[in-house]
DNA sequence: ATGAAAGCGCTAACAT
DNA sequence: ATGTTAGCGCTTTCAT
């Protein structure tokens, strides 16, 4: 273990009020700047601390304040298997400012139902505050982190009885009905819709949003055209192949993942996108862009939601009442596969 | 705040002891199981935890062992930006091992230069460990790890002065000499290699595996055909033009970003793959294997990877002694973009 | 403005 | 086998 008398030496509080002449509690006090101190030896100790290059040790400093100055970053397990973009993007954000206040990111892999990774470090006293990184229906952590009252923010949109929780997301609904709009107002009518599962808050808010859009143009949605719940390729490759039985204008894609596929069994069928029929998605990626043709996308900040949801718990944690929910702004990107 | 019908109480040490009428010394033991405890008031302590739900705080232990119970894991900024599939399968296996033997997993995301993001864990004593998950040439993380004398495990090939550090990879050099073997194998002679840049040591090894697959079979490198240090698409882009001019048989590709944007371009040229010209990549994905046709490769286990890359942590922060470099298998997978 | 002393919740000598 | 005591490195009353 770290037995270490080698190259660098650990300093304490002691030491440097021991160096210095002074007692520990004005050290500590000329180091947060928390009690009164003058400003003579609140200039020397922190002289001598830069100079030695001294930090607190953050775990005593957390025992005494019952603080850990750690946030838990919680991510679907199933991330390892999938890409998920718009993940990296908020991890990097929730990272950034975390560090930028002080705060150490710990991770989280969680599945659906399985709430123990998160109940270990509730357990282990590892963390102050958590960022869910998405919302299912039931989500079993939002119970959970209530019972041990750690302050939280999930990025999505819950759904009663959480609908209360602090939440961030970007308008998925808003999102959904515009490119829905626009599809509809190119004068398409039969639009196909395939997603994964309704679990997923996202996918819940992405088909109110289509279905808003059909609303307010008082148009039927065509039901025989709905296809949700498809979780594997095949069951995807299939409701596509049904969908085509009845001639759709348009396949309008959950995500990126069924969007790639959707693209990918087009062109393998030897039908031309977006001269025979017109693709879109929900949730823009890199990858279609690459796509030929490039894919019409709704496309969202995910630094920008990463870094409004830490903000939120920042302000948390430190008591300060903010807004229960805050919703992002979203732009519909037109791209080659909806040209008419 | 609404008042929730389980709210947490958290328990400690003192209370068990007095309510049992044993002393937190012995509680300590009966949990711990280090010091003598009978086997009658073990049970009593351990039923009674099991009931109370009791854990012990971490961050207290902590202190008193001078140990954390969390390991670093390093992981490149660019990240955020680029889908890294291995970086994703070995996160997994660091986190799950590392949460099965009571660590948890702190994030770190360092670019290229700026070690300040590890030093803050090191300078805040927030872990016991690191896992660095790409290594590049004259790491500056190296020898910071080594000032705090922290035990870390290298995922890649170090090269000297950091070549004695504790280290896991993949056989990359074996990987792309077997893979340029069957290539020279099926005749083709002129390759064109095209990759990123070789302050990677990962593509150090790709390229001297390239090299040494040549060597073998008395065969001269055509060095006009090799691309390196190509960081942009742009450049990517350039770089497999001017390769073009020189008729290569092959594009062999340094991973499997390169490789799909090489698919890309060829296709947008009209260059036919397998027909015209040959393409395979040092790395597999599953973005090779959904291409149109699909692409050979060198596979790895980087699920595998983090796995022994973490075993090896956990060895050594125990004191285990532990071989100095572990080097993990590969698989060649011919595809259709190889087929002569 | 500064210090002494009492913890935070745990572990680890050192008794008994 | 169990208890007593002294910390780990910091913050925080409460004195002075």
């Amino acid at each position: 273990m770290a037995m270490n008398d080698a190259e660098h030496k650990v300093m304490n509080l002691s030491q440097i009020a021991a160096e210095l002449g002074v007692s520990k509690t004005t050290v500590s006090r000329a180091i947060s700047g928390k009690g009164r101190v003058s400003e003579e030896t609140r200039a020397k100790v922190q002289a001598y601390i830069r100079i030695h290059n001294y930090r607190p040790n953050l775990v005593a400093r957390g025992l005494a304040q019952n603080k850990t100055y750690n946030v838990a970053l919680v991510i679907p397990r199933h991330f390892q298997q999938l890409d998920l973009a718009f993940l990296r993007r908020t991890m990097g954000a929730v990272y950034e400012l975390a560090t930028q206040n002080d705060y150490d990111v710990l991770l989280s892999m969680v599945s659906e139902r399985d709430t123990s990774p998160l109940r270990r470090l509730l357990d282990n006293h590892k963390i102050d505050g958590a960022i869910l990184t998405r919302t299912i229906m039931n989500d079993p952590l939002i119970p959970l982190l209530k019972e041990y009252s750690l302050p939280f923010v999930a990025i999505g949109r819950p759904q009663p009885p959480d609908d209360q929780v602090m939440s961030v997301d970007n308008d998925q609904v808003g999102g959904a009905r515009e490119l829905t709009t626009l599809l509809l107002m190119k004068g398409m009518r039969r639009i196909a819709i395939l997603g994964g599962t309704l679990l997923y808050t996202v996918n819940q808010s992405r088909v109110q949003g289509f279905r808003q859009a059909y609303a307010q143009m008082n148009l039927p949605v065509e039901e025989n055209l709905v296809y949700l719940e498809l979780e594997s390729d095949s069951q995807r490759i299939n409701a596509l192949e049904k969908a085509l039985t009845f001639g759709p204008d348009c396949i309008l894609c959950m995500d990126e993942e069924v969007a790639s596929l959707v693209m990918r069994t087009l062109r393998q069928r030897g039908i031309k996108v977006p001269e025979q029929i017109k693709v879109a998605s929900l949730y823009d990626s890199p990858e279609l862009v690459n796509m030929v043709p490039q894919v019409t996308a709704v496309q969202y900040d995910a630094f920008q939601l990463g870094n409004m949801a830490m903000q939120q718990l920042l302000a948390t944690m430190e008591g300060t009442e903010v807004e229960r929910r805050l919703e992002l702004g979203f732009q519909v990107i037109l791209r080659d596969s909806t040209k008419t």
